[in-house]
DNA sequence: TTCTAAACGAGACGGTACGTCACGTCTTTCC
DNA sequence: GGAAAGACGTGACGTACCGTCTCGTTTAGAA
């Protein structure tokens, strides 16, 4: 839209105000992940984030609708370059390291929590389930999804599979996260590679 | 006192007060099952539950100290015979079907949007996640747990395979209840037979 | 006085049918004697009464229908003794004696509390205030009505003026048992002897 | 990540919130009054101020955080100009017009009720008590205190004598008050000439 | 440089829900 | 058959957040 330019009488100043404050945001987005870590997605207030970042609700309503936005945007900066994606050549392999390397960094950093609150918040609010569904979850399964596909043209499974065992990837992880069992490791090697499909076969 | 000879000391009066009352429990959880169908997990409130039931909130608090108990109750009462355990003797059959049905189940009555709001409440309150975790999952996976049983015991699977497949068969249907995807029931079979272990093998 | 108010574990009462019992009674007036002193006004209610008297609160509410039945209770078997009547032949000399044991009685035994309550109840309840003023104001000013009525007989006062002088004599003492001023007693001596109508004269 | 969430010496934003509402304020204290007047201390709850008033309760929290300063600021923004203090030059002129303009005034007003209120908070809050004798009574008084000093200045009674007469004024008052007699005036006459030191002498 | 619209911290506002407490009545069970 | 224990509906308590709305105060691009 930009400038307006010639409608007629009104002479619109084109100019406007002040632009959004890098600090107000860095401040909003520490006390929110400070936030989620410390009390969780129970003790998670937009009043409290505001006071503890020295902002005004406004402010953080302004580029934060809804919670959901705030959970997404708390998880998203912190992910960067944490959960490294791995490509040893065999499926198995990668999805163990990859899985393992995810387990740590949402048992570790806020993210872990804000996803949690994520997938809480979306079982009540509309707008927060289609953010999950629609933005977050097909950004994020886009990792897991290359590490699959680069199988499938290797010849480790079919590319039809791929859409399937993403599910059950994603399926199995939350569920680990949603109940608190990320420290339970050692479940992630067989059950990667059941995922994959190398599950033993019955005996004959 | 008086009597009683010598036991002196005990001296319990044992009568206590009134009973639980039927009546109010059943409006308690009708109206809670209407509720949280109408409205969904943040539409909830035991303010709302007391004022259709025409009950007080002490009474609901009572029997129901947290949230959780009130989902969890509402999936019980609900669950009964709704979802019968199929005894095909084929593996894949089987968790077709059970999965099938839990589904429909899911997205037909109460007990679906009270799961949610059960894995909802579980990610802020310590008590609910016990609850989710200790109590709930174990019960409510005895149906799969014995399918997978029976199938072991036919040869179809590896006994030590069963825990591994729960979670997977548990976290992906979670996945769909929580992101709103049950009526997908096209992938039900396909992912079925990848939790059974019979995806296609690759290509040699 | 002082009642046994719960010895500890043992002693429990055994109520046996048909009667009144006298054992519930002085239960119920000690834990209510024990509770106003207590907590006050503000913290005195029947179901605590009950949870220390054992009591049912059917029971209490068979004998004393209103918190006000209940001060008053305490008021009165409490008082008896603890507050004689001087008689010394002067005026001013019985009113200071009077007042001042009142004054002690009131501070040191649950019955000032009570009366507090009381009038505190009689502002909010028409049954507690008529109790008040038709039942309890004159049966406990019969007192002082006396010892005026003694003086305007020796002919130190007219007859007519004792009511007055009772209303202004209980209004002072009120006062002070409302703002918690009890413990100033030497305002006693001088204000007696206005009531009594001895303040000196203005200088001529 | 770090930022720096507001470098704590320089820069402060000086600007400090949202005023205090005049509507609000207003539509609480009117609520107040009905709601005192109409049913009295027993029926009088913040949440029903608030639903008259379509006032939120931490409105009414915020700026009366007990009852007790509900009730003072119901009497004080009432009493305004209702009470004129005569000046006669006569003390018992001055008191009989003085205190039937006031026992008038807490029979039509509000404030009367919310006196009655103020004083039954009192026997039941520490904090309404010590508003209620340290804060309202000096304030209230000072007319009395006033009529009583120009009379001592005129000779009609000693200096020394004011703060008893005033304890003996208040105490009637309120009495008179709280027991609900206030449409008895015809006492008021002879009271004043027995606090102002004016009663008949005994036959000598 | 001046003007002006937007962003900002602060916080008041009308609401809804929380979980607890007390009320006075009713019900169940024991003595 | 009276009394304990206590469940019940009602409704107030005081608190926490919600999301919206002023307030003045910066702030920075346009004129």
């Amino acid at each position: 839209m930009t400038t307006k330019t010639k409608t007629s009488t009104a002479k619109k100043r084109t100019s406007i105000g002040s632009r959004r404050s890098p600090d107000a945001e860095a401040a909003v987005l520490a006390a929110a992940r400070d936030l989620i870590s410390e009390r969780g997605y129970a003790g998670f207030s937009v009043d409290e984030v505001a006071r503890r970042a020295g902002a005004g609700k406004t402010t953080i309503y302004r580029w934060y609708p809804t919670k959901a936005d705030l959970f997404i945007a708390i998880y998203t900066t912190e992910r960067s370059a944490s959960v490294p994606v791995p490509d040893t050549g065999n499926l198995v392999a990668d999805l163990v390291q990859y899985t393992t390397s995810l387990w740590r960094f949402w048992a570790a950093h806020p993210a872990g929590a804000a996803l949690r609150g994520l997938i809480a918040e979306a079982q009540g609010t509309p707008e927060a389930l289609s953010a999950l569904r629609d933005r977050f979850l097909p950004e994020r399964t886009a990792d897991v999804r290359r590490i699959l596909t680069d199988a499938a043209n290797r010849g480790e499974l079919q590319a039809h599979e791929v859409d399937d065992k993403i599910s059950l990837w994603v399926g199995f992880s939350w569920l680990k996260l949603l109940i608190g069992e990320l420290h339970k490791e050692e479940v992630i090697s067989p059950v990667m590679m059941q995922i994959a499909g190398l599950s033993s076969r019955p005996k004959q």
